[in-house]
DNA sequence: GCCGTTTTCGGCCCGACTGTTTTCAGTCG
């Protein structure tokens, strides 16, 4: 086997986003600019390891925007670990230029105008040359323009996204009040929340009305606001107290589905589509499909997508990363809905660090339209949450049996949350799991393993003949700690050979696997289970969430193990546990 | 720098809003 290259997915797609960056505040050609932002994209979305593509001989320029110049920079950058081309981008541009860029307000230009006219390089000297007036005195730049880059220097000092599950509640609230306007007919939430991203920077609303004006005076005006950044007759830009963006658009009924379709993005979706409506003769906007100067369609998302001739696209799906092919060749996946979970597979109780007891879990689950639940309480390594030695766990068998016996609906399945320990093995032994339906294994401690080290450790737990399933895979938090360093690409390889599932789980901060790793383990068929990891009650709400993710990954019904009735499980479970 | 069922060259998405202008460049999505 070849040495496995250090260099990593994201650090070649890094690579190529800094130097469209700086090419960009160079003034660089923009098409040139484009295609390593394509190309950075194409590679942040590879399931699979270009290290290993290479190994493998793989032509790099069958990959989407990669050509042969950017094929020979990828190969340079998993041999030495960076591009020449970007130091001698470095020889004229300061790399550090690249944090003005990201300041809302300053483009390519304003940069390129700061970093001639003032030698400012970074945020502390932009931030000095602000507070002392300095700005106005270049072309372009007026008080306003200043004040701006000092709020936006603060802002970017305390960097936020946002956790779906919150901006979910946020954009409810906004879709009410909006919707109460008089004259407002349709409102809805598009953006990268409508594509069900696991994270969302900012809100984007849409909607008709009678009077727009009106629409964006009363929108401004309500109570979650905290500042306007801008207001027009069509659109209007607010921030809310913890730093989220909303944006309002208004559109006429007539162009509602072109405008849902724009403004739902993705952004390298939107100039795939724009693409094949110009190579019909027809022109794309947010207003409608044109040709000539007549709108062909627009009113639905529907009426846009039939016009360049393709079938409808979830959103989801958006993101320019093989939708429209498979759109063309009638090969989009049928995306899974909530609807279709029966089951739920890891669940805590109150015996661990759950909040509830084990009857009010299941009767909750029932609640919540499911049929079957596994009881996958901590192992007793993890400590902290009282996890359970053999012979508390013996107890819990009693009693969920015993439950079982007099509930109807729901039924309940022996699992465990098992420690897989820093060396691979269990916390507990196969005398003990055998007992047991499923077997969840996780990782908690031990997060700074080397990647060889902490990938060998998980697939060592894989192979022991109980295990049914790894938990949380990446173990990543979002917002808080990143994942763990793994090769999940062996990962997901190991569990198709072993038959083992692997979870997609739902809690709002985890929400792993990550859509690009669903998308792999089901093209590898690798059986993934979604689950809301339920510390209490309310938790079976999580599930959506993890739908919504499932969907980012082209993940259909029969690629779930949880959309299976319980017996048609049972016999998946008694293959795995064989 | 990528891409090609018209093309290996000549294309590459497009409109709203802001601030600084005095008719529009720059930025954003």
């Amino acid at each position: 086997m070849p040495a496995r290259s250090k260099v990593s997915n994201d650090a070649v797609a890094a690579i190529f986003e800094e130097m469209a960056d700086l090419l960009e505040i160079e003034d660089a050609n923009p098409f040139r600019v484009r295609a390593y932002r394509n190309a950075a994209r194409t590679v942040h979305g590879l399931g699979r390891e270009l290290a290993e593509l290479a190994a493998e001989g793989r032509d790099l320029t069958s990959l989407p925007f990669i050509g042969r110049d950017l094929a020979a920079k990828i190969e340079e950058i998993l041999r030495s670990g960076s591009a020449a081309a970007l130091d001698k981008l470095h020889q004229r541009v300061p790399a550090s230029l690249e944090a003005l860029l990201r300041l809302p307000g300053l483009g390519p230009k304003r940069v390129q105008t700061l970093y001639r006219r003032l030698g400012i390089e970074n945020l502390d000297q932009l931030e000095k040359a602000a507070r002392a007036g300095r700005l106005q005195t270049l072309p372009g730049f007026g008080p306003r323009t200043s004040q701006r880059i000092v709020e936006a220097i603060a802002a970017a000092r305390a960097p936020r996204r946002f956790l779906r599950v919150d901006v979910e509640a946020v954009a409810r609230d906004f879709v009410d009040a909006l919707r109460a306007v008089p004259g407002v007919r349709q409102v809805v939430a598009a953006g990268s929340f409508r594509r069900g991203a696991e994270t969302v920077g900012d809100l984007d609303i849409l909607a008709t009305a009678s009077d727009s004006g009106k629409l964006m005076r009363r929108f401004v005006e309500l109570e979650p606001v905290e500042t306007v950044v801008s207001r027009g007759a069509t659109r209007a830009t607010v921030l809310l107290a913890n730093g989220l963006q909303v944006d309002l658009r208004a559109v006429e009924p007539a162009s509602y589905g072109a405008a849902l379709h724009y403004f739902t993005g993705s952004k390298a979706h939107n100039i795939a589509v724009r693409r094949l409506a110009q190579g019909r003769g027809l022109k794309l906007n947010e207003y409608g499909v044109f040709r000539g100067e007549r709108r062909v369609a627009g009113r639905s998302e529907a009426s846009v997508f039939r016009a360049v001739g393709l079938p409808f696209i979830e959103p989801e799906l958006r993101e320019n990363r093989g939708e429209i092919e498979a759109a063309h060749a009638g090969e989009l996946p049928r995306l899974i809905e909530r609807g279709d979970l029966v089951g739920d597979l890891h669940v805590h109780t109150d015996a661990t660090d759950g909040r509830a007891g084990l009857e009010e879990m299941a009767r909750a689950a029932r609640r919540a339209g499911l049929r079957y639940i596994a009881i996958t309480d901590h192992s007793k390594r993890l400590s902290v949450a009282n996890g359970l030695d053999a012979s508390r766990l013996d107890r819990q068998i009693d009693e969920i049996e015993r439950l079982n016996a007099r509930l109807r609906g729901i039924h309940i399945l022996k699992g465990i949350e098992v420690e897989i320990l820093s060396d691979g093995s269990l916390d507990l032994p196969d005398r003990v799991l055998r007992k047991l339906d499923l077997v969840i294994g996780a990782v908690h401690s031990g997060f700074g393993l080397p990647r060889d080290k902490q990938t060998a450790r998980i697939l060592r737990a894989m192979d022991r003949p109980c295990f049914t399933m790894l938990a949380h895979p990446s173990g990543r938090l979002l917002g808080e700690r990143d994942a763990y360093e793994v090769d999940l690409d062996r990962v997901i390889d190991n569990a198709r050979a072993r038959g083992c599932f692997v979870e997609l789980n739902s809690q709002p901060k985890r929400l792993d696997l990550s859509d690009t790793f669903c998308r792999l383990a089901r093209d590898e068929g690798v059986p993934l289970c979604i689950n809301s990891d339920a510390h209490s009650t309310a938790d079976f709400a999580n599930l959506g969430l993890g739908v919504a993710q499932a969907r980012r990954g082209w993940v259909e019904r029969s690629d779930v193990v949880n959309t299976r009735a319980l017996s048609l499980l049972r016999k998946l479970l008694a293959t795995t546990m064989a």
